[in-house]
DNA sequence: CGTGAGAATTAGAACGTTCCAATTCGCTGG
DNA sequence: CCAGCGAATTGGAACGTTCTAATTCTCACG
């Protein structure tokens, strides 16, 4: 491979005959060019492995087609799905999205948002770490770049959100369990400093109020938001001198880990302790049980937020509405059968 | 917020009262500025609000400390773990990766190369889509552009790889298989337009030959490389005349699959069948029955590619060896316990 | 054969940074 | 008080593109 120099515009001009200006003009596809000369230009680029430099153009333009997507955890496939949904929108409209992930970190994604500044993004979705504030993304806003939150609200601060419905999520699942004649409920995972853990939780409690469960008979455990928190709550609660028989979980890793624990406790989920999870990951199906969880059309979303920022792009705005999505529960295995209502429970 | 015009190098150095060339200066962290002086542009920076313009400056200096990552199925957890890997050598270098995904579409795979080069990325870790040819690389090394694979080897062409040792780990599952007593084996998942199918394969059968399984007791099935295809592949072998009565899979997803699909002829995996995969991704020892897996050190690996293209940059060369990673065999319940070798399998 | 009117092409000034070379500053020593 | 030296600072060209305005072609028409 001959290391040649990086060819320019320039270059492919000499190669062509022609001036840098008329490169130009063919690089953007102008319709100026009478067709003969853009075929010659065309060429030149294709035998002198021209690559085109878009920081230099950018330089002009100032308004770049990268869009950035920070996600907190690549890890979970819920993110893999929400990313899926998002590149459909973008590829159809000739957009490459980079994606960053942060790893949960706040200080690992000021580097990575202060990096896709700097690249020049026209828009952001993201998906914010933990604690993030809405300092954050103080940059953006001055800079008028549209950010877009994705499963994640701040707490303060006016930066356009893209969320489930987790409230009334999380209501339908304890409602179910209610219905299924369980009357001490937990709820796991997650932590305080997380908008959506109040959401999820407050809504865990709606139902329970609504149906008259005894506030001694509910259970609130925090932790991690993976399958190890899962399986520390369940152990957390079933030390408890009052425990549960069902929990809704913070989300389905969690909902996983919970599973885990009650096997190696000899107990079976579904049968011995229900189990909902949250967010309907693909695995949710074919888990054995198959887990009972909130759907929240997490690939919809990534559209929606999608769609969200390429408007935003396009009429110079930092600002847009928030949008809510539907939730459902999808019954599976994971409760079991109606409970005998006679019957105590389990510990 | 004030949609005040970009800040530029020149602003901030009005608003400090030095040059532009101070300004710079300090950006870069040179020792040759007065702390003083310093502190008064660190001080202007901050209250415009200032953002670096990379793109303008990579014209000059030619290196951009950007490194590209194109994965071709972020939903596959594997890679996702591959991801994590490379970031952690990375992040300790001060790079901050771009992740694009190209699911599995070489075409797609062509657009987002052709966007990460036009970048100015410094380097490319690729996991390169099926049917990618050795030509898609071609624009990089002219450029002088280092690129390593991961996980996948071209069939041709000279393009450095980190990789697993498929055909070892094929033959360690396969000698499993057999010395549990199987006589019938398949291999399931992956098609032959793909490298690792033939090294797999490959091992698969070296196994098989060396233990002295007649030809026509194997059966290979090529399918999809997840979950469908697994299901795909069980059914399409256990309705041949001699079906086999245990599988080495292509990768885990494929394994899942064929669990699930033994599942639903009511056949229990480990028991009636006996299933080793491949990869052995985090959900593989979650699994009911956990599931028997081949194990690369996916995310070593992504810290070895790391490390290489590192290394590339660094002394500027667009060559570098392979690396092959050991596996080994980690044995869970899948395949159940040694067969009784006068038992004749199942069907 | 001259004249316009488009169509096609082009020169040249940006854009925001880096970096070399040159300038100025602050001292020390005579 | 000045020479001289290192430290600190700065001017200006260059990087590869876009875009406006200007120039040159081409050709139909009178």
């Amino acid at each position: 491979m001959p290391v040649r120099e990086k060819a320019t515009i320039l270059d492919i001009a000499r190669e062509a005959g022609v001036s840098k200006s008329t490169v130009s003009l063919v690089l953007q596809g102008s319709g100026l060019i009478r067709p003969e000369t853009a075929g010659k230009v065309r060429k030149a680029i294709e035998d002198v492995g021209y690559v085109y430099n878009r920081g230099a153009a950018n330089l002009r333009k100032s308004h770049s087609n990268v869009i950035g997507m920070v996600i907190n955890d690549l890890t979970n496939p819920f993110f893999a799905e929400l990313a899926v949904g998002m590149e459909r929108v973008f590829q159809s409209a000739g957009i490459v999205p980079f994606i960053a992930n942060t790893a949960e970190n706040p200080v690992r994604q000021e580097e990575v948002l202060k990096s896709m500044m700097e690249q020049g993004v026209a828009g952001l979705i993201v998906s914010p770490a933990r604690g993030t504030t809405a300092e954050a993304f103080r940059r953006m806003q001055q800079a008028g770049i549209p950010v877009v939150l994705a499963m994640r609200r701040l707490r303060e601060g006016r930066v356009p959100a893209v969320v489930p419905d987790n409230r009334r999520g999380a209501t339908l699942a304890a409602a179910h369990l209610i219905r299924k004649g369980h009357r001490r409920l937990a709820f796991f995972g997650g932590f305080s400093d997380m908008v959506v853990y109040h959401e999820r939780a407050d809504g865990f409690r709606d139902a329970c109020e609504a149906h008259g469960i005894a506030t001694q008979d509910i259970t609130i455990v925090e932790g991690e938001t993976n399958r190890k928190g899962g399986m520390a709550c369940l152990d957390t609660a079933l030390s408890l001198p009052n425990p549960p028989t069902a929990a809704v979980c913070f989300n389905d890793a969690v909902a996983f880990g919970v599973m885990l624990a009650l096997r190696k406790r000899g107990l079976e989920p579904g049968r011995d302790f229900a189990v909902v999870g949250f967010d309907d990951v693909v695995e949710a199906q074919h888990y054995v049980p198959a887990l009972t969880s909130v759907s929240v059309d997490t690939a919809g979303l990534g559209e929606r937020a999608a769609h969200s920022v390429l408007k935003m792009i396009q009429s110079r705005t930092t600002r847009a509405e928030d949008h809510v999505g539907a939730v459902n529960l999808v019954v599976r295995e994971s409760c079991g059968p109606d409970l005998d209502t006679s019957r105590d429970g389990v510990a």
